[in-house]
DNA sequence: CTCGTCTGAATGAACGGTCACTCAGTCAAG
DNA sequence: CTTGACTGAGTGACCGTTCATTCAGACGAG
Protein backbone atom coordinates (compact mmCIF):
# COMPACT_ATOMS: atom_id res chain seq x y z
CA UNK A 1 0.00 0.00 0.00
CA UNK A 2 2.19 2.93 1.42
CA UNK A 3 6.09 3.08 0.63
CA UNK A 4 6.05 4.45 4.30
CA UNK A 5 6.32 1.20 5.36
CA UNK A 6 9.83 0.56 3.72
CA UNK A 7 11.15 3.51 4.49
CA UNK A 8 10.46 3.01 8.08
CA UNK A 9 12.00 -0.37 7.96
CA UNK A 10 14.92 1.36 9.14
CA UNK A 11 14.10 2.05 12.29
CA UNK A 12 13.54 -0.58 15.26
CA UNK A 13 10.80 -3.26 14.12
CA UNK A 14 8.02 -2.42 16.96
CA UNK A 15 8.77 1.31 16.32
CA UNK A 16 8.98 0.32 12.61
CA UNK A 17 4.87 2.29 12.38
CA UNK A 18 5.72 5.25 10.33
CA UNK A 19 4.20 6.90 13.22
CA UNK A 20 0.68 6.79 12.05
CA UNK A 21 -0.12 8.55 15.35
CA UNK A 22 1.68 11.51 13.89
CA UNK A 23 0.28 11.33 10.40
CA UNK A 24 -3.39 11.29 12.46
CA UNK A 25 -2.80 14.32 14.36
CA UNK A 26 -1.38 16.47 10.83
CA UNK A 27 -4.30 15.39 9.14
CA UNK A 28 -6.45 15.80 11.75
CA UNK A 29 -4.91 19.50 12.14
CA UNK A 30 -5.03 20.34 8.52
CA UNK A 31 -8.66 18.96 8.40
CA UNK A 32 -9.78 20.85 11.66
CA UNK A 33 -8.34 23.99 10.05
CA UNK A 34 -9.78 23.72 7.03
CA UNK A 35 -13.62 22.97 8.45
CA UNK A 36 -13.67 23.52 11.55
CA UNK A 37 -13.57 21.00 14.51
CA UNK A 38 -17.29 20.36 14.95
CA UNK A 39 -17.90 19.83 10.75
CA UNK A 40 -14.66 17.86 10.80
CA UNK A 41 -15.68 14.18 10.21
CA UNK A 42 -13.27 11.55 11.67
CA UNK A 43 -13.23 9.61 8.48
CA UNK A 44 -11.87 13.19 6.73
CA UNK A 45 -9.18 12.79 9.04
CA UNK A 46 -8.26 9.31 8.60
CA UNK A 47 -8.58 9.66 4.77
CA UNK A 48 -6.11 12.46 4.76
CA UNK A 49 -3.88 10.49 7.43
CA UNK A 50 -3.91 7.65 4.97
CA UNK A 51 -5.94 5.18 7.16
CA UNK A 52 -8.75 3.40 7.73
CA UNK A 53 -11.60 5.01 10.19
CA UNK A 54 -11.05 2.40 12.93
CA UNK A 55 -7.31 2.85 12.66
CA UNK A 56 -7.40 6.37 14.29
CA UNK A 57 -9.24 4.51 17.47
CA UNK A 58 -6.35 2.55 17.87
CA UNK A 59 -4.32 5.78 18.57
CA UNK A 60 -7.22 8.10 19.98
CA UNK A 61 -9.67 7.22 22.55
CA UNK A 62 -12.01 9.51 20.75
CA UNK A 63 -12.64 12.78 18.17
CA UNK A 64 -12.46 15.06 20.93
CA UNK A 65 -8.80 13.41 22.25
CA UNK A 66 -7.53 14.40 18.73
CA UNK A 67 -8.15 17.55 19.89
CA UNK A 68 -6.64 17.64 22.93
CA UNK A 69 -3.47 16.02 21.47
CA UNK A 70 -2.77 18.88 18.96
CA UNK A 71 -3.14 21.33 21.62
CA UNK A 72 -1.00 19.50 24.00
CA UNK A 73 1.28 19.41 21.99
CA UNK A 74 1.26 22.40 20.75
CA UNK A 75 1.53 24.14 24.13
CA UNK A 76 3.53 22.51 25.58
CA UNK A 77 6.34 22.94 22.97
CA UNK A 78 6.00 26.37 22.72
CA UNK A 79 6.11 26.85 26.66
CA UNK A 80 9.51 24.74 26.58
CA UNK A 81 10.51 27.11 23.84
CA UNK A 82 9.95 30.24 25.63
CA UNK A 83 11.44 29.11 28.86
CA UNK A 84 14.70 27.98 26.78
CA UNK A 85 15.45 30.49 24.75
CA UNK A 86 14.99 33.35 27.35
CA UNK A 87 16.99 31.89 30.10
CA UNK A 88 20.13 32.94 28.45
CA UNK A 89 19.24 36.45 28.38
CA UNK A 90 19.42 39.03 31.34
CA UNK A 91 17.12 41.82 30.37
CA UNK A 92 13.13 41.33 30.65
CA UNK A 93 13.01 43.65 27.98
CA UNK A 94 15.02 41.47 25.99
CA UNK A 95 13.03 38.13 27.37
CA UNK A 96 9.81 39.82 26.53
CA UNK A 97 10.96 40.29 22.86
CA UNK A 98 12.24 36.69 22.37
CA UNK A 99 8.67 35.27 23.82
CA UNK A 100 6.98 37.77 21.69
CA UNK A 101 8.75 36.58 18.84
CA UNK A 102 9.10 33.12 19.34
CA UNK A 103 4.97 33.09 19.93
CA UNK A 104 4.35 34.80 16.40
CA UNK A 105 7.25 33.18 14.41
CA UNK A 106 5.77 30.02 15.79
CA UNK A 107 2.27 30.13 14.61
CA UNK A 108 3.26 31.86 11.65
CA UNK A 109 4.86 29.50 10.55
CA UNK A 110 2.24 27.03 10.33
CA UNK A 111 -0.93 28.10 9.33
CA UNK A 112 -2.94 24.86 9.81
CA UNK A 113 -1.93 25.37 13.76
CA UNK A 114 -2.25 28.82 14.10
CA UNK A 115 -6.35 28.11 13.06
CA UNK A 116 -6.46 25.49 15.58
CA UNK A 117 -5.14 27.71 18.48
CA UNK A 118 -6.59 30.97 17.66
CA UNK A 119 -10.44 29.41 16.48
CA UNK A 120 -10.84 25.95 17.08
CA UNK A 121 -9.49 26.13 20.36
CA UNK A 122 -11.86 29.19 21.10
CA UNK A 123 -14.86 27.54 20.02
CA UNK A 124 -16.61 26.11 23.51
CA UNK A 125 -16.68 27.14 26.91
CA UNK A 126 -15.35 23.20 27.62
CA UNK A 127 -12.08 23.55 25.83
CA UNK A 128 -11.21 26.97 26.46
CA UNK A 129 -11.17 26.16 30.15
CA UNK A 130 -8.94 22.94 29.32
CA UNK A 131 -6.83 25.91 27.68
CA UNK A 132 -7.12 28.04 30.09
CA UNK A 133 -5.94 25.93 32.91
CA UNK A 134 -3.78 23.83 31.02
CA UNK A 135 -1.53 26.05 28.72
CA UNK A 136 -2.41 29.60 28.97
CA UNK A 137 -2.08 29.66 32.47
CA UNK A 138 1.42 29.18 32.42
CA UNK A 139 2.21 30.73 29.51
CA UNK A 140 0.40 33.74 31.21
CA UNK A 141 2.67 33.33 34.43
CA UNK A 142 5.81 33.16 32.23
CA UNK A 143 5.56 36.16 31.25
CA UNK A 144 3.99 37.75 34.36
CA UNK A 145 7.04 36.23 36.24
CA UNK A 146 9.71 38.08 33.55
CA UNK A 147 7.08 41.64 34.04
CA UNK A 148 7.97 41.10 38.02
CA UNK A 149 11.40 40.75 37.17
CA UNK A 150 11.62 44.17 35.57
CA UNK A 151 10.04 46.14 38.33
CA UNK A 152 11.96 44.65 40.69
CA UNK A 153 15.11 45.70 38.37
CA UNK A 154 12.89 49.22 38.32
CA UNK A 155 12.98 48.94 34.45
CA UNK A 156 8.91 48.62 34.76
CA UNK A 157 6.45 51.01 36.85
CA UNK A 158 6.15 49.44 40.00
CA UNK A 159 2.31 50.33 40.16
CA UNK A 160 1.33 48.21 37.74
CA UNK A 161 -0.76 44.82 37.97
CA UNK A 162 1.87 42.30 36.69
CA UNK A 163 -0.83 39.87 36.19
CA UNK A 164 -3.37 42.55 33.82
CA UNK A 165 0.26 43.54 31.85
CA UNK A 166 0.92 40.12 30.74
CA UNK A 167 -3.11 39.46 30.05
CA UNK A 168 -2.35 43.10 27.81
CA UNK A 169 0.69 41.49 26.36
CA UNK A 170 -1.01 38.08 25.51
CA UNK A 171 -3.82 39.80 24.16
CA UNK A 172 -2.47 42.05 21.87
CA UNK A 173 -0.24 39.18 20.61
CA UNK A 174 -2.99 37.02 20.37
CA UNK A 175 -4.97 39.23 18.23
CA UNK A 176 -2.56 39.79 15.68
CA UNK A 177 -2.13 36.34 15.05
CA UNK A 178 -5.95 35.82 14.74
CA UNK A 179 -5.91 38.84 12.78
CA UNK A 180 -3.46 37.30 10.66
CA UNK A 181 -5.30 34.29 10.24
CA UNK A 182 -8.41 35.88 9.00
CA UNK A 183 -6.78 38.02 6.84
CA UNK A 184 -6.91 37.08 2.68
CA UNK A 185 -3.39 39.57 2.30
CA UNK A 186 -0.55 37.21 2.83
CA UNK A 187 2.44 39.34 5.00
CA UNK A 188 4.63 38.18 7.88
CA UNK A 189 3.57 37.77 10.66
CA UNK A 190 6.50 37.63 13.27
CA UNK A 191 7.91 41.45 12.31
CA UNK A 192 4.66 42.46 13.86
CA UNK A 193 5.82 41.11 17.78
CA UNK A 194 8.60 44.36 17.03
CA UNK A 195 5.84 46.86 16.76
CA UNK A 196 3.94 45.24 19.85
CA UNK A 197 7.12 45.39 21.97
CA UNK A 198 7.97 48.47 20.93
CA UNK A 199 4.50 50.22 22.33
CA UNK A 200 4.41 47.67 24.86
CA UNK A 201 7.53 48.35 26.33
CA UNK A 202 6.57 52.01 26.01
CA UNK A 203 3.82 51.84 28.07
CA UNK A 204 5.00 49.77 30.92
CA UNK A 205 8.65 51.78 31.09
CA UNK A 206 9.47 53.37 34.27
CA UNK A 207 12.13 56.49 32.89
CA UNK A 208 10.48 59.12 31.13
CA UNK B 1 -46.81 47.57 16.12
CA UNK B 2 -46.59 47.98 19.87
CA UNK B 3 -46.38 44.04 21.00
CA UNK B 4 -46.49 45.09 24.82
CA UNK B 5 -49.90 46.25 25.27
CA UNK B 6 -51.17 47.85 28.30
CA UNK B 7 -53.56 44.71 28.60
CA UNK B 8 -50.41 42.52 29.72
CA UNK B 9 -50.63 42.37 32.87
CA UNK B 10 -54.41 41.27 32.10
CA UNK B 11 -55.66 37.99 34.31
CA UNK B 12 -55.76 36.69 30.55
CA UNK B 13 -54.54 33.59 30.56
CA UNK B 14 -53.03 33.68 27.13
CA UNK B 15 -51.03 37.13 27.91
CA UNK B 16 -50.21 39.36 24.95
CA UNK B 17 -47.59 37.86 23.00
CA UNK B 18 -44.47 39.39 24.67
CA UNK B 19 -42.30 38.88 21.38
CA UNK B 20 -41.49 35.20 21.40
CA UNK B 21 -38.67 36.24 18.77
CA UNK B 22 -37.06 38.38 21.11
CA UNK B 23 -37.84 35.41 23.78
CA UNK B 24 -36.37 32.53 21.59
CA UNK B 25 -32.61 35.45 21.05
CA UNK B 26 -32.68 35.38 24.91
CA UNK B 27 -33.08 32.01 25.43
CA UNK B 28 -30.58 30.57 22.69
CA UNK B 29 -27.76 33.46 24.50
CA UNK B 30 -28.23 31.31 27.59
CA UNK B 31 -28.20 28.08 26.08
CA UNK B 32 -25.84 28.62 23.57
CA UNK B 33 -23.38 29.94 26.35
CA UNK B 34 -23.88 26.89 28.54
CA UNK B 35 -23.40 23.97 26.45
CA UNK B 36 -21.86 25.87 23.00
CA UNK B 37 -23.24 26.20 20.06
CA UNK B 38 -22.49 23.06 18.46
CA UNK B 39 -23.42 21.03 21.79
CA UNK B 40 -27.04 22.92 21.77
CA UNK B 41 -29.74 21.38 20.63
CA UNK B 42 -32.92 23.56 19.60
CA UNK B 43 -35.13 21.63 21.23
CA UNK B 44 -33.05 22.77 24.50
CA UNK B 45 -33.62 26.52 22.98
CA UNK B 46 -36.87 25.94 22.21
CA UNK B 47 -37.78 24.44 26.17
CA UNK B 48 -35.93 27.62 27.90
CA UNK B 49 -37.63 29.91 25.85
CA UNK B 50 -41.40 28.13 26.46
CA UNK B 51 -42.03 27.80 22.94
CA UNK B 52 -42.33 24.73 21.09
CA UNK B 53 -39.58 23.42 18.57
CA UNK B 54 -41.53 24.20 15.21
CA UNK B 55 -42.11 27.22 16.37
CA UNK B 56 -38.71 28.23 16.80
CA UNK B 57 -38.42 28.05 12.53
CA UNK B 58 -41.53 30.56 12.53
CA UNK B 59 -39.07 33.33 13.78
CA UNK B 60 -35.56 31.72 12.06
CA UNK B 61 -35.02 29.99 9.01
CA UNK B 62 -31.72 28.02 11.26
CA UNK B 63 -30.02 27.65 14.19
CA UNK B 64 -27.26 29.12 12.30
CA UNK B 65 -29.57 32.01 11.80
CA UNK B 66 -30.48 32.21 15.46
CA UNK B 67 -26.39 32.62 16.32
CA UNK B 68 -26.24 35.17 13.15
CA UNK B 69 -28.99 37.46 14.84
CA UNK B 70 -27.44 37.62 18.29
CA UNK B 71 -24.39 38.57 16.88
CA UNK B 72 -25.56 40.97 14.61
CA UNK B 73 -27.84 42.77 17.08
CA UNK B 74 -25.25 42.84 20.04
CA UNK B 75 -22.43 44.14 17.11
CA UNK B 76 -24.76 46.67 16.15
CA UNK B 77 -25.65 48.49 18.96
CA UNK B 78 -21.85 47.94 20.76
CA UNK B 79 -20.90 50.40 17.69
CA UNK B 80 -24.29 52.52 17.44
CA UNK B 81 -23.05 53.48 20.97
CA UNK B 82 -19.69 54.15 20.96
CA UNK B 83 -19.97 56.30 17.99
CA UNK B 84 -23.01 58.19 20.08
CA UNK B 85 -20.79 58.51 23.28
CA UNK B 86 -17.38 59.46 21.68
CA UNK B 87 -19.29 62.20 18.97
CA UNK B 88 -19.46 64.71 21.72
CA UNK B 89 -15.44 64.16 23.30
CA UNK B 90 -12.88 66.25 22.00
CA UNK B 91 -9.71 64.69 23.02
CA UNK B 92 -9.03 61.76 21.20
CA UNK B 93 -7.41 60.39 24.02
CA UNK B 94 -10.88 60.28 26.05
CA UNK B 95 -12.58 58.93 22.73
CA UNK B 96 -10.44 55.71 23.26
CA UNK B 97 -11.31 55.71 27.47
CA UNK B 98 -15.06 55.89 26.75
CA UNK B 99 -14.58 53.42 23.75
CA UNK B 100 -12.45 51.02 26.03
CA UNK B 101 -15.09 51.64 28.85
CA UNK B 102 -17.81 50.89 27.26
CA UNK B 103 -16.74 47.80 25.11
CA UNK B 104 -15.70 46.13 28.31
CA UNK B 105 -18.88 47.08 30.25
CA UNK B 106 -21.15 46.05 28.13
CA UNK B 107 -19.54 42.57 27.87
CA UNK B 108 -19.21 42.79 31.94
CA UNK B 109 -23.52 43.39 32.19
CA UNK B 110 -24.37 40.24 30.61
CA UNK B 111 -21.98 37.12 31.02
CA UNK B 112 -24.25 35.23 28.36
CA UNK B 113 -23.81 37.60 26.01
CA UNK B 114 -20.07 37.75 26.53
CA UNK B 115 -19.52 34.22 26.24
CA UNK B 116 -21.17 33.83 22.65
CA UNK B 117 -18.97 36.95 21.85
CA UNK B 118 -15.95 35.84 23.09
CA UNK B 119 -16.18 32.11 22.85
CA UNK B 120 -19.19 30.75 20.99
CA UNK B 121 -18.43 33.24 17.41
CA UNK B 122 -15.15 32.04 17.55
CA UNK B 123 -15.09 28.62 17.42
CA UNK B 124 -15.36 28.56 13.60
CA UNK B 125 -13.41 29.89 10.88
CA UNK B 126 -16.96 30.61 9.15
CA UNK B 127 -18.19 32.54 11.67
CA UNK B 128 -15.27 34.29 12.54
CA UNK B 129 -14.73 35.62 8.91
CA UNK B 130 -18.57 36.73 8.96
CA UNK B 131 -17.42 38.46 12.70
CA UNK B 132 -14.11 40.07 10.81
CA UNK B 133 -15.88 41.18 7.58
CA UNK B 134 -19.13 42.63 9.34
CA UNK B 135 -18.59 43.85 12.95
CA UNK B 136 -14.84 43.98 13.87
CA UNK B 137 -13.72 45.37 10.87
CA UNK B 138 -16.03 48.31 11.62
CA UNK B 139 -14.98 48.62 15.43
CA UNK B 140 -11.52 48.35 14.51
CA UNK B 141 -11.92 51.16 11.72
CA UNK B 142 -13.59 53.42 14.61
CA UNK B 143 -10.08 52.57 17.09
CA UNK B 144 -8.03 53.46 14.07
CA UNK B 145 -9.45 56.55 12.92
CA UNK B 146 -9.58 57.75 16.36
CA UNK B 147 -6.13 57.15 17.03
CA UNK B 148 -4.94 58.78 13.31
CA UNK B 149 -6.81 62.04 15.11
CA UNK B 150 -4.52 62.23 17.65
CA UNK B 151 -2.09 61.65 15.81
CA UNK B 152 -2.54 64.22 13.80
CA UNK B 153 -3.00 66.68 16.95
CA UNK B 154 0.40 65.60 17.55
CA UNK B 155 -0.65 63.50 20.67
CA UNK B 156 0.56 60.28 19.16
CA UNK B 157 3.60 59.05 17.79
CA UNK B 158 3.15 59.90 14.36
CA UNK B 159 5.83 56.90 12.64
CA UNK B 160 3.47 54.00 14.19
CA UNK B 161 0.96 52.04 11.83
CA UNK B 162 -2.81 53.06 13.02
CA UNK B 163 -3.76 49.96 11.77
CA UNK B 164 -1.98 47.82 14.32
CA UNK B 165 -1.93 50.15 16.69
CA UNK B 166 -5.70 49.83 16.58
CA UNK B 167 -5.33 45.76 16.71
CA UNK B 168 -3.22 46.24 19.90
CA UNK B 169 -5.62 47.84 21.95
CA UNK B 170 -8.41 45.55 20.69
CA UNK B 171 -6.26 42.48 21.25
CA UNK B 172 -6.49 43.93 24.94
CA UNK B 173 -9.76 44.31 25.73
CA UNK B 174 -10.70 41.07 23.88
CA UNK B 175 -7.73 39.17 25.89
CA UNK B 176 -9.30 40.85 29.80
CA UNK B 177 -13.09 39.70 28.56
CA UNK B 178 -12.29 36.49 27.74
CA UNK B 179 -10.29 35.94 31.04
CA UNK B 180 -13.02 37.30 33.36
CA UNK B 181 -15.48 35.01 31.18
CA UNK B 182 -13.15 32.18 32.34
CA UNK B 183 -12.18 33.31 35.77
CA UNK B 184 -14.03 31.17 38.55
CA UNK B 185 -13.72 34.59 40.80
CA UNK B 186 -15.79 37.31 40.43
CA UNK B 187 -14.21 40.76 39.58
CA UNK B 188 -15.63 43.69 37.80
CA UNK B 189 -14.73 43.95 34.36
CA UNK B 190 -15.14 47.16 33.48
CA UNK B 191 -12.13 48.70 35.50
CA UNK B 192 -9.11 47.28 33.81
CA UNK B 193 -10.69 49.64 30.99
CA UNK B 194 -8.55 51.87 32.59
CA UNK B 195 -5.26 49.67 33.25
CA UNK B 196 -5.32 49.15 28.94
CA UNK B 197 -5.54 52.80 28.79
CA UNK B 198 -2.81 53.47 30.82
CA UNK B 199 -0.16 51.30 29.70
CA UNK B 200 -2.04 51.83 26.49
CA UNK B 201 -1.56 55.87 25.84
CA UNK B 202 1.88 55.59 27.92
CA UNK B 203 2.91 53.41 25.07
CA UNK B 204 1.55 55.10 21.79
CA UNK B 205 1.60 59.04 23.67
CA UNK B 206 4.36 61.16 21.55
CA UNK B 207 5.46 62.98 24.79
CA UNK B 208 8.23 62.12 26.90
C1' DC C 1 -75.53 39.62 22.97
C1' DT C 2 -74.71 34.55 20.67
C1' DC C 3 -73.68 31.80 17.25
C1' DG C 4 -70.94 29.96 13.17
C1' DT C 5 -67.03 30.51 10.45
C1' DC C 6 -62.53 31.41 9.56
C1' DT C 7 -57.55 32.21 10.35
C1' DG C 8 -52.90 31.39 11.29
C1' DA C 9 -49.90 30.96 15.35
C1' DA C 10 -48.40 27.34 17.81
C1' DT C 11 -47.55 22.59 18.56
C1' DG C 12 -44.69 18.26 18.95
C1' DA C 13 -44.36 13.69 16.99
C1' DA C 14 -42.11 11.83 13.34
C1' DC C 15 -38.70 11.83 9.68
C1' DG C 16 -34.42 11.39 7.50
C1' DG C 17 -29.71 12.27 7.19
C1' DT C 18 -25.46 12.28 9.40
C1' DC C 19 -21.50 10.43 11.73
C1' DA C 20 -18.79 8.80 15.82
C1' DC C 21 -17.61 4.63 16.97
C1' DT C 22 -17.43 -0.78 16.77
C1' DC C 23 -15.99 -5.29 15.58
C1' DA C 24 -15.55 -9.34 12.71
C1' DG C 25 -12.54 -10.29 9.50
C1' DT C 26 -8.04 -9.79 6.51
C1' DC C 27 -3.28 -10.04 5.97
C1' DA C 28 1.59 -10.12 6.62
C1' DA C 29 5.33 -11.16 9.49
C1' DG C 30 7.61 -14.36 12.45
C1' DC D 1 0.56 -22.00 12.92
C1' DT D 2 0.03 -17.40 16.02
C1' DT D 3 -0.10 -12.60 16.67
C1' DG D 4 -1.61 -8.14 16.29
C1' DA D 5 -1.91 -4.10 13.29
C1' DC D 6 -5.10 -2.66 10.29
C1' DT D 7 -9.47 -2.36 7.75
C1' DG D 8 -14.11 -0.44 6.45
C1' DA D 9 -18.95 -1.68 6.28
C1' DG D 10 -22.29 -1.53 9.56
C1' DT D 11 -24.97 0.43 13.40
C1' DG D 12 -27.39 3.04 16.52
C1' DA D 13 -28.01 7.38 18.54
C1' DC D 14 -28.72 11.84 17.83
C1' DC D 15 -30.91 16.10 16.34
C1' DG D 16 -32.23 19.76 12.81
C1' DT D 17 -36.13 20.36 10.42
C1' DT D 18 -40.93 19.55 8.78
C1' DC D 19 -45.91 19.44 8.62
C1' DA D 20 -50.55 17.62 9.80
C1' DT D 21 -53.19 18.97 13.41
C1' DT D 22 -55.13 21.88 17.10
C1' DC D 23 -57.44 25.73 19.00
C1' DA D 24 -57.86 30.65 20.75
C1' DG D 25 -59.45 34.60 19.20
C1' DA D 26 -61.50 37.75 15.47
C1' DC D 27 -65.37 39.02 13.14
C1' DG D 28 -69.72 39.34 10.66
C1' DA D 29 -74.50 38.06 10.77
C1' DG D 30 -78.55 37.75 13.05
Amino acid sequence: MRSARSVNQSSSPRASVPDKREAILRAATKVFAESGYFNSKVADVARVAGVADGTVYLYFKSKEEILRSIFERGVGEAIAAARAETAALDDPREKLRRIARLHLERLGADRDLAVVFQVELRGSTKFMEEFSAAGLAEYLRLIRETLEEGQRAGLFRAELNAKVVAKILFGALDEMATNWILSPRAYKLAPLADQVLDIFLNGVSSNK
